[in-house]
RNA sequence: GCCCCGUUAGUGUAGCGGCCUAACACGUCACCCUUUCAAGGUGAAGAUCACCGGUUCAAAUCCGGUACGGGGUACCA
């Protein structure tokens, strides 16, 4: 039985997600921040963002910014954060820092003993893990300050020297206590040694001031990566030095990639924005995401997002890792493409079209134009970066397809070549020029010249689109429009005669 | 090294002691639809539930060990 468990019973909870602005929104992160923003809904609880912004060496110019970006973008709004404020604010660590509240909770620890003050060097740090990796004794800290004379200290701190805080681990001791995910754990305080709860340049670590902040925001639920997981005995440590209720644990699996080691931009997208500028789909990533590490119990996988949220629950977060397996993206953001109107679909993929269409192609987009292309390409495409390739046929000036293409199987190239000169005539001046009847039209030829239907159109598409894989024959003949389609097969014919003669 | 967590078809998941002769989805293959490709439909192949022991009338499910994988062991989070 868990010897330790938080003062939670039930209602709507408070979570936070606090990620450091060290470089782009790792998908992990967003997938954290994703399960904080189902749970909050689900209970009808907040959903708050925090930075953790206490390692100043590693702060990355831009990267608040991406990570607004990046949650926005997934569609997982915070109700109290930097940017918007809130009850409990600042809402960034750096400026928490001066108002002394981590200060005071390192000097309370000091206080009861639960604490100490250390002047080590990084030095001697490292001869000590030196000397314990020689004698095969687990590496950390020996405790040499633990015992010091406190003038001793006072001293070194008057001659300028660097003092950080640890917090003194009791040996003998054994941490047991609940996660959500994993059920009872117990670890060994045995194993852990004093560590760093405040740093030389007064700055707390994760430690400390997310505990401190934790209980300042009223946070219910504490959802991280399991690579936390760990580290718990310490913070339950901090929490009763403190005196304050511990929160709610659910430790989430990690992401692998498909050879079984952590996604990382190794392995192509990695963080959320890569994801929106290969194409994905917001709706897709949000709920291919929910499916990392999380099931509903049944057979449910395209979700939409109210209906994630309704169910929702930490008692369904799986144990194991969670791979991430593209290919099953791929196929869910086909889903979604096909889900949306043409319209939305026009709008999302404009941006793309901008950037991948032929250069000669009119600037801007404009979405009338390209709309029915669209339209017929839709159900083709499983992400927005294909929609330049499937569309760009209709604004090549010239295309040039083979001999080899345009000939049909059981023909050659005087019957295909015959075949487009009486197709030719008919479409000069067939009337309505409409896919349906063009097609019953073309029906009709190819029993009257005694071909395939598939030769016949085969050529006819090659001719058209230079393509062996193209949109349905007619609907491109009409996006085409009359002219284009006749130049084209003209085109055809002659490089046939001319590969002939 | 030590500590923690995990392990169900190629992949992602469901399974919470008897309904499991293990389900669903992606992928693969076949067929249907069909002007190509998609989409859609139907079906097939694919798992001695990592391994070895134990508990039980009964184990994928509970317990122990082993193997393998991941994580942790920082004045990083």
């Amino acid at each position: 039985m868990p010897e330790n468990s938080s003062a939670y019973s039930g209602g709507p909870v408070r979570v936070r997600f606090a990620p450091s602005p060290t470089g782009d929104l790792h998908i992990g992160g967003v997938r954290t921040a994703l399960f904080d923003y189902l749970l909050a809904r689900n209970t009808g609880g907040q959903f708050i963002l925090r930075l953790e912004d206490t390692d100043r060496n590693r702060l990355v110019e831009g990267s608040i910014d991406k990570i607004y970006e990046s949650l926005r973008w997934v569609g997982l709004e915070w109700d109290e954060g930097p940017d918007i404020g809130g009850p409990h604010g600042s809402y960034v660590q750096s400026e928490r820092v001066e108002s002394g509240i981590y200060a005071d909770a390192a000097n309370r620890l000091i206080k009861k003993g639960l604490a100490y003050e250390c002047d080590c060097t990084p030095e001697r740090l490292e001869r000590v893990r030196e000397r314990q990796r020689a004698t095969k004794q687990a590496p950390g800290y020996d405790g040499h300050c633990r015992t010091r004379d406190p003038q001793e200290l006072a001293d070194s701190r008057a001659a300028g020297n660097p003092i950080v805080v640890r917090l003194m681990v009791p040996r003998g001791r054994t941490a047991n206590f609940s996660d959500e995910v994993r059920g009872n754990v117990s670890i060994k305080y045995q194993d852990i040694s004093d560590f760093v709860i405040q740093k030389s340049d007064g700055f707390p670590t994760y430690h400390l001031a997310h505990i401190v902040d934790d209980d300042d925001m009223k946070i219910t639920h504490v959802l991280r990566g399991e690579e936390w997981l760990p580290s718990v005995p310490r913070h339950l440590l901090i929490y009763e030095g403190l005196e304050i209720p511990r929160p709610v644990y659910a430790h989430l699996p990690v992401i692998l990639a498909e050879d079984r080691t952590k996604l990382s931009k190794r392995h192509g997208a990695a963080s959320a924005l890569d994801f929106r500028d290969a194409g994905y789909l917001s709706g897709a990533i949000f709920n291919f995401l929910a499916l990392l590490g999380w099931s509903p119990g049944n057979d449910l996988e395209v979700m939409s997002r109210e209906e994630t949220i309704a169910k929702f629950s930490l008692d369904r977060v799986k144990e194991a890792p969670a791979l991430f397996d593209r290919s099953k993206l791929e196929w869910m953001n086909g889903t979604y493409i096909r889900q949306i109107t043409v319209d939305e679909l026009v709008d999302l993929a404009i941006p793309f079209l901008e950037s991948g269409l032929p250069a000669h192609a009119p600037r801007p987009i404009e979405a009338a134009r390209v709309r029915p292309l669209i339209a017929m390409t839709q159900e083709r495409m499983k992400t927005l970066a294909e929609a330049p390739e499937a569309i760009d046929l209709f604004f090549e000036d010239a295309i040039n397809p083979t001999p080899e293409e345009l000939i049909q199987k059981k023909m050659d190239a005087a019957s295909t070549a015959s075949a487009l000169e009486t197709s030719l005539n008919i479409i000069r001046d067939f009337e309505p020029f409409e896919p349906e009847p063009l097609e019953v039209r073309f029906r009709a030829l190819a029993v009257e010249l005694d071909v395939k239907i598939g030769a016949l159109f085969g050529s006819i598409r090659v001719a058209t689109t230079a393509r062996k894989v193209a949109p349905p024959l007619f609907d491109t003949m009409v996006a085409l429009g009359r002219d284009r389609t006749i130049e084209r097969i003209e085109n055809a014919i002659n490089s046939l005669e001319s590969a002939a003669g």
